[in-house]
DNA sequence: AGTCCTGTTGTGAGTACTCACTCATTTGTT
DNA sequence: AACAAATGAGTGAGTACTCACAACAGGACT
């Protein structure tokens, strides 16, 4: 299995795979997905051996393209709170403005094409913010919630605050900082 | 197009759908669906028209069976806060006892499938509940978040927090409580 | 009782279609 | 010329849905 030669092809592909599954869902076609990245059908399977080695695939790129935008604008605060706050700024803006990325990786998440094997090692490459959303929090009055509680209230009502922002821009805003208000008046003893 | 003979098949259809779905998703095959439920397929297909029709009659079906379980313990509080947490805690248990209806549910509310009629169908059988979870909490406390929000706020912990109790039911009452105290006290003002 | 008649319900092989995936061939580069 | 990359018609498996027929109920008439 020698590597694919263009790059580009890889991105074309995966882009349009994001693109397509965010409105037709992880059903959509490979002939569909080809055809939105400009090649024949036969060259996706060049570059991806099986559909469900795509599903893997998407799922890396598109956590990888979050962490990416999320790590830039994760300045350093003073207090606990503006670190969470930004965090959850970026976690958003990502969202609204990638918004088929978004919708794929949800559904990708949920989904049991992607294999715990997947799952891990992308977690590992995620380790640094992994430790604001949680190690550091432990440290500095969080509340209690059983492990991993606090990481999936928090994507749920990022998820919720996304899809009000994108319905209704206008008060895009008053959904950000209402939505951090759940989370941060809820998770503070 | 008489009606069909037998409720028990149609209810044991339906059934046999939520169960199937909700391990293969909303794509599940109708041969396995007639399978699940011991009957041919064409006896499907003399139930349901299409498999549309089955999506619409299930979203109703489960919706009403989920309506009957909240209704059988609201139980008329004094207080505000003790009437949405007995509503919280009839919406874990349902989605704990019944998960697979909760799952495939939670996969038909975001599907295209289910038609904007259907929905406002089920919703003025509904009214009852709602006037709880929003008329009555407009009136009482409850912050102003812009419209909706504050329900689908509550959905999004509900989902989450019925993953976290079926996937470790010994904190069950940790995460119910914890729940809904990230519901309650981001949302009073 | 037994046997035909009549209408509806239940059946599952059959149909037309779509899907993921293949491979002989063409295209492009060196 | 030599080689790999790209192609897209072809393949078999699986899909939703159909339809000619079997099964069975309950009268009505011997």
């Amino acid at each position: 299995m020698a590597l694919p030669r263009s790059e580009e092809k890889r991105i074309a592909l995966l882009e349009s795979a994001a693109a397509i599954m965010a409105a037709q869902g992880l059903g959509a076609s490979t002939a569909s997905i080809a055809r939105g990245a400009g090649v024949a059908e036969g060259t996706l399977f060049r570059y991806f051996a099986t559909k469900d080695v795509l599903y893997n695939a998407l799922y890396t790129h598109l956590k990888l393209d979050l962490a990416a935008a999320l790590r830039q604008h994760m300045a350093v605060h003073d207090s606990l709170d503006g670190q969470v706050r930004a965090l959850w700024d970026a976690y958003i803006d990502w969202g609204v403005s990638n918004l088929s990325f978004f919708k794929t990786l949800n559904q990708l998440v949920v989904s049991d094409k992607v294999t715990a094997e997947t799952r891990s090692t992308v977690a590992s490459q995620l380790s640094d913010i992994k430790c604001i959303a949680q190690a550091c929090s432990d440290n500095n009055g969080l509340t209690a919630l059983p492990g991993g509680f606090a990481d999936a209230v928090f994507m749920a009502l990022a998820e919720t605050t996304i899809q009000f922002v994108v319905r209704d821009p206008a008060n895009g805003q008053a959904y950000k900082s209402a939505g951090f208000r759940v989370f941060w008046s809820g998770s503070v003893r």
